[in-house]
RNA sequence: GCAAGGGUGCCCGAGCGGCCAAAGGGGGAGGACUUAAGAUCCUCUGGUGUAGGCCUUCGAGGGUUCGAAUCCCUUCCCUUGCACCA
């Protein structure tokens, strides 16, 4: 049934190209949202992200604004090659996910085997579940980042990146796998899956003419070497530096290392080393000179770093651990002649930390319980010692220089320095092993030196994309200081890939332009694609791009000037981007190099003006993930509750930058919900008669307080819905223009029982509620609305009508006191009857004289409880003659103030007349409302305050 | 570790100096309707009180203020990001 009222609505929409944006005279408004990677089916978290801007889109149209909300396909990258490979191998796992969590039909499956095919299959399938999600999209504009004539602006756009000088060559280490000759990606690893790249500082220890080399994460330790180790049992080699800083050196290490080491530096193996003749010799302390011994330890990996470690016993307790087993093994001692120096080794402290004395490795070691360097704690030990020294530690003061600074400055300091010394170089190494290529091969860290670049360190294009992001509104606004951390922090990006589709590096065709990198302004693209779709991608060079986007003249333009001055109209009438929308997991690369790629070539009155940052999606409290089965894939959403039970449900539960958790049985509760709606508008065409004409309402003088009260809250809540939408709380938006406006129509319609029904000021209220309350829903569900809209006589679409304008004059705080005033009065009734335990007759109600209400005033004048200020200014102005009565009176306002908001006075006689009728009904009883207290056996008028009538319960 | 955000009633979440015992939803209890179930509607959901009140609560501790869930300090805990990947 909603299924088919919503594809009717979609087809009209369509017939009626509702959503196709040209250039016109009326304000524009172009908002973004960053476009899938579509390498399997949208989910219901992608469903929040794109129903946001379709909800704002919306609203925005309803204003007057002519928006632009466009959608492409990011198919370029990597991904889709590993997997149209694992489906090509069979790989269980992945035949299991693209059948049963993708959905993917079985006979469809083997044409995944290519990746073009995935993302073909994919991007159909998220354009057809955008469609019956209700987006407003203007599909002409669609893509795909491997379109040629797409190809050909990233083309463009390197080439001006390039001209500036922006994009340069440089170094980079990659996890690379030697036998496949290739970087790899964590999806290409058997094992080692998010291991990171580590910089080592390799520190060079002079012996004779050879270079014993060390790696280490904490140069500072330097001041506390005590001795070298080598591991007897690794087989070591002597090889000579060809090139670099250190070209010309000798170095020492174990062959398993020059494994990673080789494709970092170039080396020329010289000959084998064996370890027992250097075990004893000496070396230098490259820093202070002082002559070190080389010791045996059987801890030593031949794998990570160097395989040649020097050692610091006071803060490393594997050097520690070592040193004592060193210490009690004669037999070793004595097979090395090594008796005196071992003897004579002690370590010597460096780090002062908070928690441990001078040996921070001794005491950790004991702690653990570690009793040789073969144990595995040793490693934890190492960790622990490692984080407390690196955030709490000081070095010790008596070093020059460096003494007294925390650890983690003084590290970069000390690696600086002894790198431009040359006594120490630059290794990198996996954080972890073993990190195993999907060939079964160990992989390496390459320096890959022809690698492209951006140069996003470039101080002065940071000082740019700060400006840029200076003048955004950036929302929610707390991230925007995030947003300025990135922006400096961000270093040069390498932006050539070798492996996945994509554009290439027009200069540099080996190279494929970095799928990050080519999709940085193409909301620029958005403004111009639908006159490029069907055209000869041969004509669309640099010069066209030139002139469209950056009004630069050629003869070079291969297209009609008149085409493409219409082309470049439709740019500038479009551009700047107004809001650009995004996961909260972009802020630090994709959103930061928007500004920067904007900034970079665009003047400064094209950069964006707005950007949104969304959360993530949560399943009945668990993380989503497509790749752990744990997803509600959309189309089995809509297809079970309706498009617009979904979207309602996606905006109403969180704002779009906090996590929302996909709850089913909130879902339904928002289900029901929609329902009450419709039976809602059902009833107010009963009231009217069967003949709801929402176009033509007569206009009517609205009495009765309710009546003003339910007007009054409607405009209240239009305005803070519409309040809410303009900066994208959703959320908020909802609430007020669904959940809370609802409550107070409940509330009316409650009190409204004991009226005529055939009431035409009811009618009326009603007829005026109904036709708002479709407008200001329409965003949400807009399905829904347009049918309700049509069926009770709405002109044209809800989607065009003009979204209501709140009347703040009808927001009466006089109206609502009102209201409240008897519902207090009617709950306090019941209160006092429940308590009481004889039966009632008569309820006595009496009002505040004059001078409390002066009193009152005065108190809200003073504007803090104080007692004798207000009893000053009362006295003075001579209020009434009774000092006391006005002490007593004084010091319950003062209560009474901090709980109460102060209006003015307003006419409570009338106010209950009004309603008296509803109160003897809630209360049971008669009511009799005095104006003075003339009857009053139990003395009980006294205790009349403003706004909290006296009781008597007769 | 660094950076950002956060800890609110049974649960999710609003509130960000006084209309706050704290919106709204979910869950639970009771009632109306119904042959019944469901849906819907109403009431209650910190404690206590024979006159509308009082007491205790917003991670913990301290402070500012006539007044703090809200502001400041200290402390504990949680979540996210830290890159060559979309």
């Amino acid at each position: 049934m909603s299924e088919n009222i919503e594809k009717k609505w979609q087809k009209k929409w369509q017939d009626a190209k509702l959503f196709e944006s040209d250039p016109n005279d009326k304000e524009k408004l172009y908002i973004t949202v960053a476009f899938p990677y579509p390498s399997g089916a949208m989910h219901v978290g992608h469903g929040r992200t794109y129903t946001v801007p379709d909800v704002y889109a919306r609203f925005k149209r309803m204003e007057g604004y002519n928006v632009l909300f466009p959608m492409a396909w990011h198919v370029t990258g990597a991904p889709v090659i590993g997997i149209a490979d694992r489906i090509q191998r069979k790989d269980p796992w992945t035949l299991d996910l693209y059948e049963n969590v993708h959905k993917v039909p079985k006979d469809k499956l083997p044409e995944l085997a290519d990746p073009i095919n995935i993302v073909k299959y994919f991007s159909t399938e998220y354009h057809n579940v955008m469609n019956k999600m209700g987006y407003s999209i203007d599909w002409r504009r669609e893509f795909r980042t491997i379109d040629p004539t797409y190809q050909k602006f990233v083309t463009w756009q390197a080439n001006t990146l390039y001209k500036k000088g922006l994009i340069k060559q440089g170094e980079h280490p990659v996890k690379y796998c030697p036998h496949d000759k290739n970087p790899v990606g964590d999806h290409d690893l058997l094992e080692g899956e998010g291991v990171g790249v580590n910089e080592l500082t390799l520190l060079k220890f002079k012996c004779d003419d050879i270079i014993l080399v060390t790696a280490t994460l904490r140069p500072e330790t330097i001041f506390g070497a005590t001795n070298l180790w080598l591991n007897p049992e690794v087989h070591y080699i002597l090889v000579e530096v060809e090139k670099g800083q250190s070209k010309g050196e000798k170095w020492v290490m174990s062959d398993d290392s020059y494994y990673n080491i080789s494709n970092q530096k170039e080396l020329k193996i010289i000959k084998d080393i064996n370890p027992e003749e250097l075990i004893g010799k000496m070396v230098e302390n490259p820093l202070s000179h002082e002559k070190l011994p080389i010791f045996p330890a059987s801890f030593v990996s031949s794998e990570y770093g160097s395989g040649v470690v020097f050692s610091e016993p006071a803060d490393a307790p594997a050097d520690y651990i070592a040193l004592q087993d060193l210490k009690q093994n004669k037999e070793l001692i004595k097979k090395y002649d090594i008796e005196k120096v071992v003897e004579d080794t002690e370590p010597i402290n460096v780090v002062t930390v908070k928690g441990y004395g001078d040996i921070p490795a001794k005491e950790i070691i004991e702690k653990l319980q570690i009793t040789n360097q073969d144990d595995p704690k040793v490693h934890d030990a190492t960790e622990e010692l490692y984080k407390t020294e690196h955030s709490k530690g000081y070095l010790s003061e008596r070093f020059p220089k460096y003494g007294g600074k925390k650890v983690a400055y003084v590290r970069d300091e000390v690696k600086k320095d002894l790198i431009e010394e040359n006594i120490a170089d630059i290794i990198y190494d996996f954080a972890e092993r073993p990190v195993i290529c999907r060939c079964g091969n160990r992989c390496v860290v390459k320096i890959m030196d022809d690698q492209w670049f951006m140069k996003y360190s470039d101080e002065e294009w940071t000082k740019k994309a700060k400006e840029c992001l200076e003048g955004e509104t950036v929302i929610p606004e707390e991230i925007k200081s995030n947003f300025d951390y990135y922006l400096g922090w961000l270093q040069d990006w390498a932006c050539s890939r070798r492996v996945g589709l994509g554009t290439r590096v027009p200069w540099d065709k080996k190279w494929l332009i970095e799928p990050l990198t080519d999709s940085t302004i193409y909301m620029s693209y958005y403004t111009i694609a639908k006159y490029l779709r069907n055209m000869d991608p041969e004509l669309l060079n640099d010069a066209f791009f030139n002139k469209v986007f950056l009004d630069i003249d050629s003869d070079d333009i291969k297209i009609e000037p008149e085409l493409v001055d219409k082309i470049q109209k439709e740019f500038n009438y479009w551009y700047p981007l107004d809001w650009r929308l995004s996961a909260k997991d972009l802020v630090g690369n994709h959103l930061s190099f928007l500004m920067f790629a904007h900034t970079a070539i665009f003047p400064k009155e094209k950069w964006p003006k707005g950007t949104v940052v969304f959360g993530m999606g949560l399943l009945e409290g668990n993380k989503m993930s497509s790749s752990k089965g744990n997803v509600i894939l959309l189309d089995d959403a809509i297809n079970e509750y309706s498009a617009d039970v979904v979207r309602l449900f996606l905006m109403s539960s969180a704002e779009p930058w906090q996590d929302f958790d996909w709850r089913e049985k909130e879902v339904k509760g928002t289900q029901r919900r929609l329902q009450w709606f419709r039976e809602f508008a059902a009833k107010v065409e009963q009231v009217n008669g069967g003949n709801l004409n929402l176009t033509n309402i007569p206009e009517i003088e609205v009495k009765s307080n309710i009546n003003k009260w339910m007007i009054a809250k409607l405009n209240q809540h239009i305005k803070n819905s519409t309040e809410a939408l303009e900066v994208f709380q959703t959320r908020k938006a909802s609430q007020e223009a669904l959940f809370l406006l609802k409550k107070d129509v409940d509330h009316y319609m409650y009190r409204i029982q004991h009226i005529n029904n055939d009431d035409e000021e009811v009618k009326y209220v009603l007829s005026i509620l109904l036709k708002n309350w479709i407008k200001i829903l329409a965003p949400f569900t807009p399905h829904t609305c347009e049918e309700l809209w049509n069926k009770y006589g709405g002109e044209g679409f809800v989607s065009e009508a003009s979204w209501p304008e709140y009347d703040d004059s009808l927001i009466d705080e006089e109206i609502e006191k009102s209201e409240e005033l008897i519902q207090n009065l009617v709950k306090d009734i019941n209160e006092i009857k429940k308590m009481v335990d004889n039966d009632v007759n008569k309820i006595h109600i009496y009002l505040a004289p004059q001078w409390k209400w002066d009193l009152y005033k005065i108190a809200d004048e003073i504007g803090k409880p104080d007692i004798g200020q207000m009893m000053g200014r009362a006295i003075k102005a001579d209020i009434y003659s009774d000092k006391k009565e006005i002490a007593n009176t004084a010091k319950k306002i003062s209560r009474e103030m901090t709980k109460t908001k102060y209006i003015g006075k307003i006419d409570e006689a009338a106010i209950l007349n009004d309603s008296k009728a509803y109160i003897e009904e809630e209360c049971g009883n008669e009511v009799i409302i005095h104006t003075d207290d003339s009857y009053d056996p139990q003395n009980k008028a006294r205790n009349a305050m403003p706004y909290k009538p006296a009781i008597f319960l007769e």
